[in-house]
DNA sequence: GTGACAATTGAATCACCTA
DNA sequence: CTAGGTGATTCAATTGTCA
C-alpha cells in the first residue's frame, strides 16, 4: 500500500490503517462513533434518557467496551502519524471525556480544546436540559513540546479580522444544499460535519500537498475540504453506502486555483537576514548613527555590524535591551535610521534587502 | 456534624465531607485544580511577566495521580450528596477530560457539558495556539435517568431573554471591584470566579433553601452567590488565607440585584462574524474578485480569508488601507461582490450570513 | 468633574536555531 | 544535552494619571 492517496477505502478504520506505511500522515481528523454498544437509539445524543433500567446495568460494561474501541483505533492512528504530525477528534459529552483522557495516555499532547458554537442547533424540546449548542473538538500533537508542528498562526489571524482565533468557533450546522440526500430525501447521514469545520481546522493546521487522514470518513467532509484545498487524503468507511456517497461526492468537487490556497504568513517565516549583511551591503555605512524612536537612545554601526553607544557594545538587540534595562529587545525595530522624512526602523532596510535580493 | 450550614470549613475536603451526614446536600459546585502544567516564566509582548498559577495546589507528579486525587475527592462529593441531586465540575482541557471520564466511571450521569465563553480572555501571547477563551463545565446528577433532578427551565428561559437556555454561555472574567485583593493590591486567589457564573449555575439547577456544597471554595464565590440567592451553603477550603477571605466576603454579601450581574444575553452575547467565516461557509468561494466601490482597486479572496492584489496580501481591512494609502480602513464597506444589480458591499453579505444563522 | 491617554492584568501546558 | 543569541509576540477592561 504505497503512496496510496485521494481515495475512500472501505473497511474497519484499525485494520486499514494497519496496512498502511507508519509515519506517513499529517494530519488525522476524527469523528467517531458516539454509542458503540450502547444500543442504539437509547444513547443518541439527547435521548440518553429513554431508557430507565439498562443504562444503569450497561453502564459500565459500555464505557469499557468503548474505552478498548476508542484504545485501539488511537493506537492506530499514532502509528500512521508522522513525528510531526497532529490529531483532531470531535465528539460531544457522551465521549469526549473519555476520548480526551485516552488520547492523553496514549503520549498525545492537547495543544486546544476547540469549541464549535452551532448557530442553528437543534432545540431541546422538552425542556429538560440545557438546548446541546455545541460540540467539543480536541486538537493534539503526537508528542508533548513537539517540534515543528503546522499552526497556521497569521492566516487565522487575517481570516478573525486581524484579531487572533479563539478557542470557540461560531459555524452552522450542515444543512441546505451541502447536506447530502438519498433519492428518498431523506439524509444521507445523520451528523454529517460542515465543510466550514473542516475547512477552518485544515487551514490551521495543514498546509497544501500535506497528507490528510479520517478513520471515520462518514459521507466524506473531510475528503471534500482536502481536496478543495489542494491536500492528499485517505479516507477510511467502514459503511458501504457512505463510501458510496462520499466518492460521488468527491467526483464533484473542483480544487480550488493554487494562487487562492497561498495563505498570509508572518514574520517568523521569513529568510533571516543578519544586521552585519546590511552593513556589508552598504544599506548602512560603518559610523552612521542610530536612534530609539524618541531619540532618547543613539548609537553608532561598526563595521561588524555591532552597535555602540560609547559605553557598550553589542548586537543591535542586546544594546536596545541594554539601555532600556529590558531583559530583550527587538534591535529590527527599536533602532531607526535618519532618512528624508524623519526617523525610519533599520527593519524597513532589511525589508528593501530581502526585496533586492530576491529574498521571501 | 448535624445541621451545619452556611459556613467556611478549614481543611481538606475528602476529610471534611466525609464527617458531613451522607445524602444530606441538594447541589455541589466543585472547582478543582487544573493540573496546569506550566513551563517556565511567560512574558508578553511588552516585556511585563504573566502571573501564572504555579501554586504548590496545583502540582501533580502525573496524570496517575491527579486521576487518584480525583476519584477520591468524588466519592466522597457521591457520598454526601442526595440521590436527587447534582454536581458541576469546572475545568480546562488539562484535566477535564479525566475529571469528565471519572465522574462517568463513577456512576454520575452527564446532563450538559457547559462551555463558559470568555468575553475577555488572555490572549495567547506568542502565536503558538489558538487563543484559550473558554472553561468547560459539566452539569450531572447522580444516578443515570434521576428522577427527580433540579431543572429550572422557565426561569432560565426568562433569564436568556426568553430564548432557551444554550449549553455554551457568555459571561466575561472576575476583574474589577469583584474580584477580592489583598491590601498590597494584589490579588487573592489566581483563579476567582465570576459571580456571574455561580449565578446561573444555581439558578439553574437548584432551588431556595437547598444545600449547596462547594468542596474547593477558595474566595468563595459559590458561599456568597449561594447567600445572595437564598441557598444554605457549605465550603471547604485548604488555605486559611482564602477561608478567611471568604468568610469576609460573605459577611458583606446582601441578596442580589440581578441587574449587577455581569452576565452577557441577548444579541450582545453573539459573537462577530468574522470575513473568513463567509468564505469557508461558502456565501464567498476561494479565486472571488472584490472590488472598490469605484472599481478603482481590485483583489482576489484566498482560503485564509486573506486578499490579495497580485502585489500585497493581507485581510480585507489591512489590503483596504493599503491600496488606499490610508492608516485604517473598515474592509466591509470598502470591498465589495459583484451581484446582479452590480457592486455590492460584501457587509451585505455578513448580515445574510447573520440572518440565515439566526444570529440576531 | 471630565475626557484622553497610559499602564496594568487575567487558570498559559506560549520560540527556535546554532555552537 | 545545555547555553546563548536572535528576534517575534497580545485582547478586553479596568484603573490610574494628567491636562
Amino acid at each position: 500500500m504505497d503512496a496510496l492517496e485521494n481515495v475512500i477505502i472501505e473497511g474497519d478504520c484499525v485494520d486499514v490503517m494497519n496496512r498502511l506505511p507508519e509515519s506517513s500522515v499529517d494530519l488525522i481528523f476524527a469523528d467517531p462513533p458516539y454509542n458503540l454498544q450502547l444500543g442504539g437509539d437509547l444513547t443518541r445524543p439527547d435521548n440518553s434518557e429513554v431508557d430507565g433500567v439498562k443504562d444503569d446495568w450497561d453502564q459500565f460494561d459500555s464505557f469499557d467496551s468503548y474505552d478498548l474501541f476508542t484504545h485501539e483505533w488511537l493506537a492506530a492512528c499514532r502509528r500512521v502519524l508522522k513525528d510531526t504530525g497532529a490529531i483532531w477528534v470531535i465528539g460531544s459529552y457522551h465521549n469526549i471525556f473519555r476520548v480526551g483522557a485516552i488520547l492523553q495516555d496514549a503520549g498525545f499532547w492537547i495543544m486546544n480544546d476547540v469549541i464549535w458554537r452551532k448557530t442553528n442547533p437543534m432545540p431541546n424540546f422538552k425542556g429538560t436540559r440545557f438546548q446541546n449548542a455545541h460540540e467539543t473538538l480536541i486538537w493534539a500533537t503526537k508528542h508533548p513540546n513537539q517540534k515543528p508542528y503546522t499552526f497556521n498562526y497569521d492566516a487565522l489571524k487575517a481570516f478573525n479580522d486581524d484579531l487572533q482565533m479563539r478557542s470557540d468557533w461560531t459555524i452552522p450546522i450542515c444543512t441546505g444544499q451541502e447536506r447530502l440526500k438519498k433519492p428518498d430525501g431523506k439524509k444521507v447521514h445523520p451528523t454529517q460535519k460542515p465543510e466550514g469545520l473542516l475547512h477552518r481546522v485544515l487551514l490551521a493546521t495543514s498546509k497544501p500537498g500535506d497528507m490528510i487522514l479520517d478513520p471515520f470518513s462518514g459521507t466524506g467532509t473531510t475528503a471534500a475540504v482536502s481536496k478543495a484545498l489542494g491536500r492528499r487524503f485517505i479516507g477510511i468507511e467502514q459503511d458501504a453506502s457512505y463510501a458510496r456517497y462520499s466518492r460521488e461526492r468527491l467526483s464533484r468537487v473542483e480544487p480550488y486555483d493554487d494562487a487562492d490556497l497561498k495563505t498570509v504568513t508572518g514574520k517568523k517565516a521569513e529568510p533571516r537576514v543578519p544586521f552585519g549583511a546590511l552593513v556589508e551591503s552598504g544599506y548602512l555605512r560603518p559610523g552612521d548613527r542610530l536612534f530609539s524612536a524618541s531619540r532618547r537612545h543613539e548609537a553608532r554601526v561598526r563595521i561588524d555590524g555591532s552597535l555602540t553607544n560609547g559605553d557598550t557594545v553589542g548586537s543591535i538587540h542586546r544594546l536596545g535591551a541594554f539601555v532600556q534595562r529590558a531583559p530583550s529587545c527587538n534591535g529590527w525595530t527599536f533602532w531607526h535610521f535618519e532618512d528624508r522624512n524623519g526617523l525610519m526602523p533599520i527593519d524597513m532596510l532589511r525589508r528593501k534587502f530581502r526585496t533586492q535580493m530576491g529574498l521571501g
